[in-house]
DNA sequence: ATGGTGGACAATCCA
């Protein structure tokens, strides 16, 4: 069996944070890097840094937000942009699938949703239901298939730094945990960092607007790889990689790491 | 205390 290594990153600017990724996977060296918030249109991708650190790109991109990419060492198959499903009206580059090594991995960037009550919330909460359409026609419970990425939703009280004061607050809505938990029962999907991190306080977020929230532990962890059950039974890790957050310019997410035997 | 900062892109929008 081989060792097959995923990662996913919120860039909030790919190109912003170029030198951040390509030392990142000089170091990780992942099969695959997911990537959310390129904020980048597909003309304009920075194909060549990654190229010359031996990472072929796919990439499915708008001008000034949203984008997503899928980073590899071999060129995967199967490459998917977007739901495809008519609903796309207004350009809305949240998906990318691909088949990675043999691995099914789709890649989303989940509406951040605004506030409780406004229109971009309902459009968040529809959305989980588009991406079970989507995984209903392209995928099976039953085989290996990995969905990761900024899923934008903390799923439990010990995933936030302060459930009681941030209850109902988007990201941590009861509707949006009902969404996510719908789609996660329908597909059997693991949350793969649950498997091996109980711990409260592991956090994937933390607002640029907190001064010092990464030292004051004011994050979320809303970024996650969900494995469906028979290619959970073969992962071997999944961690956190905080380091990234340290440096002078951060993303304000960080990047989160998961192996499989494969 | 309803702010704060960062990015894209060219006045605000998004997070």
């Amino acid at each position: 069996m081989a060792n097959f290594k995923i990662a996913t990153f919120n860039a909030n600017s790919i190109r912003a944070r170029l030198g951040i990724i390509t030392d990142w996977l000089g170091r990780e060296a992942p099969d695959v890097l997911c990537v959310q918030e390129t904020k980048v249109q597909d003309k304009d991708f920075p194909v060549e840094p990654f190229a010359q650190i031996g990472y072929h790109c796919e990439y499915f991109g708008q001008k000034s937000y949203n984008g997503v990419a899928i980073i590899t060492k071999e060129p995967p198959a199967d490459v998917r942009k977007g739901f495809g499903d008519g609903a796309e009206t207004q350009e809305q580059a949240r998906l990318i699938a691909a088949t990675v090594r043999g691995v099914p991995v789709v890649n989303t960037y989940v509406p951040q949703g605004f506030e409780p009550g406004s229109e971009k919330f309902a459009f968040k909460l529809e959305w989980f239901k588009r991406l079970r359409a989507y995984l209903e026609k392209y995928y099976s419970p039953d085989t290996p298939l990995i969905w990761t990425g900024d899923i934008n939703v903390a799923p439990e009280d010990r995933d936030v730094y302060d459930p009681a004061k941030l209850r109902g607050h988007c990201g941590f809505h009861p509707d949006e945990q009902a969404a996510l938990a719908a789609l996660t029962e329908a597909f059997g999907f693991v949350d793969v960092f649950r498997k091996y991190v109980d711990e409260p306080e592991q956090y994937t977020f933390w607002d640029f607007r907190l001064p010092r929230s990464v030292q004051r532990k004011l994050g979320w962890r809303i970024d996650h790889i969900f494995a469906t059950k028979t290619l959970a039974a073969r992962s071997a890790h999944c961690f956190i990689d905080i380091e990234p957050r340290k440096l002078p310019k951060p993303s304000d997410h960080t990047f989160l790491v998961a192996q499989f035997d494969v």
